[in-house]
RNA sequence: GCCUGGGUGGGGUAGCUGGUUAUCCUAUGGGACUGUGGAUCCUACGACUCGGGUUCGAAUCCCGACCCGGGCCCCA
């Protein structure tokens, strides 16, 4: 009987991988240039890290396992907690704002669906130690210009949670969390049933209507009006202007909230055509996690690309290599090694290893899709040189080992 | 966990109102053409997702499981 994967892993060929590899590296670079180092976590923790937070409710989404030691453990399901615990683990008393940049596998057991599988890869940024507009515009810009290089445009909503809790002070906790997840999912009705089960005073009802449904730009102007003029209302502000500063198009939209409890401020998220039901490519926002995990109140900024969506919707292709195929005889099968190790200090090379005939060897190259096919013969060999064939034209020339490269790269 | 559509060689398919040895294309291995690629020919390989049921007989009908696609819940 044949093995076959686990439900919702997949494997990935060369061509594929060629390509997520492109994708990855001009990721990469974007996040380097912007300053941002990278780190790496691993890939399981202790189970508390991701249950501390979001409760046991999360359980049924997690792989997790007893280790040989008795230790609940779980494959992560997302980085931002690792990483938080990374850095009240060893960094706290290190230079702020610490940018740091990673990209990885996560886990979730889920039925998977269109963009969502059981193994997934995140590419995600987080800005440590820094609470101000310009930390999360940054973090913002930045995700922006990560989708650009790998060419996907998205819409990108921006909102902020701290405006949105400000109407919900009176109320316990738990229903402000509910009513969030109802915000969240654009329920009207469903938030309209439990305002009233819980007896909401007419006045936050409508606005926390009026607010949610602020869009545009006069949204803060409104927003000032209804929750009066507080301190998330001036920071969200600024953080609009310097959206314009960095030449951003977004939308405001308080009727982001991510669903989760530790978002403490600013969200965003950055929708995409073409994905099905999983049209968000991006999220991510300001959180206080690092008091949570034992260490000092310390805000941070970040935010996860979903890299198969990116993988699913994303133009950009890599360049095509040059790759050359020695083609020898059974008198000059060594010779072509000797060749072939040159070569491969410049270019992709390949030498026969299957033992073929001259002509299956050329039939190789071809379904290879060589780029160049070096025949390597006796007659060209004893006057010192190789005949270099362009499998796109046809034509063959004579030239030393050394000249090929540079006829290759002309 | 729920709803919905679907599973035939490696890939793509025909058959699926039950009835000889399951069709065709492609890919792959070997060979012919004997120092020049995509062609042609020969040959080999290779499938009814699994289990149960109905039946004289099941790829075909029924049930269940598994897997895949899409949607819901969820989405840190």
């Amino acid at each position: 009987m044949e093995f076959q994967r686990p439900r919702g892993t997949r494997d990935f060929l060369p061509d594929e991988m060629a390509k997520r590899r492109y994708i990855e590296n001009r990721l990469r670079e974007v996040a380097i240039r912007w300053g941002y180092g990278e780190i790496k976590t691993p890939t399981f923790e202790h189970i508390e890290l991701f249950t501390i937070k979001s409760g046991e409710g999360i359980l049924g989404e997690i792989y997790n396992f007893k280790d040989k030691g008795d230790r609940e453990i779980a494959l992560r399901p997302e980085l931002t907690a690792p990483v938080i615990r990374m850095y009240v683990e060893g960094l706290q008393k290190s230079p702020k704002p610490l940018k740091f940049y990673y990209f990885d596998n996560c886990f979730r057991y889920e039925r998977p669906q269109k963009g969502r599988f059981r193994e997934f890869f995140q590419f995600g940024v987080e800005i440590i130690g820094s609470a101000r507009p310009e930390a999360e515009a940054e973090v913002i810009a930045l995700a922006v210009e990560m989708l650009n290089s790998a060419g996907v445009k998205g819409d990108l909503h921006v909102g902020h949670l701290g405006i949105v809790r400000s109407l919900l002070k009176e109320i316990q906790p738990y229903q402000q969390s509910k009513i969030m997840r109802l915000v969240d999912k654009k329920d009207d009705k469903g938030l309209d049933e439990f305002l009233d089960e819980i007896n909401a005073p007419d006045e936050m009802r409508g606005k926390l209507f009026r607010l949610i449904g602020l869009r545009g730009i006069n949204a803060m102007h409104e927003a000032r009006e209804l929750v009066g003029d507080i301190e998330a209302i001036s920071q969200f502000e600024a953080l609009l202007e310097l959206l314009d500063v960095y030449g951003l198009e977004y939308q405001v939209d308080m009727g982001i909230a991510r669903g989760l409890d530790y978002y403490t401020g600013m969200v965003f998220e950055i929708y995409c055509e073409g994905l099905g039901a999983q049209n968000q490519v991006c999220g991510g926002g300001s959180y206080r996690l690092a008091q949570l995990f034992g260490g000092e109140d310390t805000p941070s900024t970040g935010y996860a690309i979903g890299f198969d969506r990116v993988m699913e919707i994303c133009e950009a292709k890599p360049a095509e290599v040059k790759r050359i195929v020695i083609v020898s005889f059974d008198d000059t099968r060594e010779q072509a090694i000797v060749i072939a190790q040159k070569l491969r200090q410049h270019v992709s090379t390949y030498v026969d290893v299957a033992g073929r005939k001259f002509k299956d060897q050329i039939s190789y190259a071809n379904t290879l899709g060589a780029s160049h096919v070096v025949i390597a013969g006796k007659n060209e060999l004893d006057a010192g040189k190789v005949a270099l064939k362009d499998m796109k034209t046809g034509v063959q020339e004579l030239v030393t080992v050394e000249e090929i490269i540079e006829k290759i790269f002309r």
